[in-house]
DNA sequence: ATAAAATAGTTGCCTTAAACAACTTGTTGT
DNA sequence: ACAACAAGTTGTTTAAGGCAACTATTTTAT
């Protein structure tokens, strides 16, 4: 895509301070920037809810469907097919807890570990070309630039 | 959702760069920050696209159907029923080019400014939030870096 | 001047995404 | 033991969105 398409949304009142606008600028050129629907999954074999449940079963110890289903807020009929179809292609396995038979716990494959690589690399090189001309100098500021909003707006855990 | 839904794949291997990755990191830290899903259109009568296309419309001096599918990738049939819907519920209107009457120019209503406004104010007062307890250095802090940052990255223009 | 190609938009049909609700199986508290 | 609850599953439905075939104009090439 060549603009946004997230995100894009301009002011259409004038109750707004400044600052709101200036940052909601900001959302909308960034959004755009490191095309947020791409990012991940353009190319790939699965969506973006799958690669979702596969990251964060890659992260989380002892992951559940109950987790994932709370962590995205997805339906649990939802979240189920999606396992049942990573579990098919052998991307993610299930073992049952010992001591609640009810309880599955979710674990990434080696295969699934290379196909999160895929998705994970298909980033990195998108990330790449967004900053491919960059100089060094311009770069530190970039990373200084993202790391001081990152500390202001962790600051009010929002 | 109580954090990222998108963007939140992280590195599963080692060959990326620093900086990749701290862009990585900071792209997961900041769409979840905005909550790029529910940021417009949470709790509204229309669809992410829709707003979207609404928006485009407002913004857009003579914007026509396939404007916008070229615009946002989005499929010509999709749009049409997207707009035939639209206007249904006269939030925007149609009018025919005089000198091609393949062409028909869609205009925002008085009603569907108002729309917008009501999505405008939504999103406004979630990122209100999302700053509301950060003082005014930081502000400043804030602000510049957001700028330095569409600065930089606005130079080698993706 | 007219046939052919291109353009704008519409409509039918299909696939996938994702929610809702009813259900099964297993666990816990009384 | 059994009611209430918790983890997952499955059936069904709606919405998002793409593909392809179509109509109706306009442009281009003969």
């Amino acid at each position: 895509m060549d603009e946004s398409i997230v995100s894009n949304l301009k002011m259409a009142g004038t109750g707004s301070s400044n600052h709101v606008e200036k940052i909601k600028k900001f959302n909308r050129f960034y959004t755009n920037m490191i095309g947020i629907y791409t990012q991940y999954t353009d190319g790939s074999p699965y969506s973006m809810s799958e690669a979702m449940i596969m990251f964060e079963i890659d992260q989380m110890d002892k992951c559940t469907a109950t987790h994932l289903s709370e962590y995205f807020s997805f339906d649990k009929g939802y979240v189920s097919r999606i396992i049942n179809k990573l579990i098919k292609e052998k991307v993610i396995e299930r073992v049952s807890a010992d001591f609640d038979r009810r309880i599955k716990y979710l674990h990434i494959t080696e295969r699934g570990k290379k196909e999160l690589k895929i998705l994970a690399d298909r980033a990195s090189e998108n990330v790449r070309r967004m900053i491919e001309d960059i100089d060094n100098t311009e770069m530190e500021t970039l990373i200084q630039s993202m790391e001081k909003i990152e500390e202001i707006l962790s600051k009010n855990h929002s």
